[in-house]
DNA sequence: GTCTATAAATGGATAGAC
DNA sequence: GTCTATCCATTTATAGAC
């Protein structure tokens, strides 16, 4: 909450700090919390100036989700495409662990949680530029592995949630409601084995003569 | 928002008639957003008397959060114990649906995620009073279910975290971020289908002779 | 115990000098 | 474009009559 001004040299980048400085402030104390006093004290201006930028606090939230979820979505890439099965799960499991759970992520979903009555256009806004897209890539590549048969023909996108509530299973809530620190590498690596284990049970092909 | 004056007859009652609108004044717009004269006014009283059961807002909240547990706490019963197999991880699935889904929980969830930086304590005294509870009462049923061998060994609290998230499988997000209304009891019983069904799979008790 | 009235501080937003 | 100073509404919290 406290000072560390961050002054960039070159002009232009004003906009950028302020939405810097406003996103941390956003995310720490939520929308209603913040003011925009405290913005302006941090950015290290005034208030006149943030008012010359973002007609009103409204706008400077609106802004400051837009850019969040850019940034993530720019970053959100590497599907695993070819390798041993159980690896290629455990990897997937792993990024979407590291991702959901990245720092990033967790805060725009609390903003969006928090203030999602007052905002339900930005909900709509953070699922389609995120969310989504992530979940709509995994599914393509269920639907292949369907196709080849290593995997039991079943709906591509419900698959593709399973593998990520499967990795996610605990930790999300807990990350969410803070009350566990984020999880060591190791630890999420353990996670994404277990997830990719069970989802391999429940998604493994039937036997020809199976049960109905 | 507006009115909507709960006037009840009994003394002793306007403590739990200030809880009452209180939690409806918080859930609605956040702990920032919600004034104590606003939660006055629908009380039907003035501030003064608001300070006299609570010593500030922050006593307030608190005691609704702590009440709303109490409350969820009771209700959730019923954990199905006998009849096929299926079906009864059906009816679980659908029991944590119903749950996690409902209102109350999932205000308190926001709340909780909305002013969980400025009240670390609530985190945890709404887990231990809530969710913990009920997934310690599934896993005891995993346990048990393995010890029959009709499930195949496994960490049976990781068990019972996965048949929740098997169930909730997109829809928790989707209800948080306020995306969806609440899922039909149909579309709960189909979800609660596919994830005994996702589940059953996975936690099939292994063939004598299987794969390491 | 409950109300009315008010104090003291803080909120968002604007005007005008530089 | 940026700052200082300020307006006006609203906030939390308290004081004092009944």
């Amino acid at each position: 909450m406290t000072g560390a001004i961050a002054q960039t040299a070159k002009r232009g980048d004003r906009r950028d700090c302020i939405l810097d400085v406003a996103r941390a402030c956003f995310m720490e104390e939520g929308f209603g919390a913040t003011s925009m006093n405290t913005i302006a004290a941090r950015v290290g201006g005034s208030k006149g100036t943030l008012y010359n930028y973002f007609r009103s606090k409204e706008e400077l939230f609106e802004a400051v989700i837009r850019r969040s979820c850019d940034e993530l979505q720019a970053e959100l890439q590497a599907a695993p495409a070819d390798g041993e099965l159980r690896e290629r799960f455990t990897l997937m499991a792993e990024g979407f662990l590291n991702h959901i759970l990245s720092p990033q992520a967790l805060a725009i979903s609390r903003t969006v949680i928090a203030e999602g009555g007052r905002f339900p256009e930005l909900a709509r806004l953070f699922y389609e530029a995120g969310p989504r897209r992530g979940l709509a890539r995994a599914a393509e590549l269920m639907a292949a592995l369907m196709d080849e048969g290593v995997l039991r023909r079943a709906d591509p996108l419900v698959a593709a949630h399973h593998i990520k509530d499967l990795a996610l299973s605990g930790l999300h809530n807990l990350r969410l409601w803070n009350l566990i620190e984020d999880p060591s590498p190791a630890e999420k690596r353990a996670r994404a084995e277990v997830a990719a284990d069970t989802f391999l049970r429940a998604y493994a092909p039937e036997p020809p003569g199976a049960q109905p």
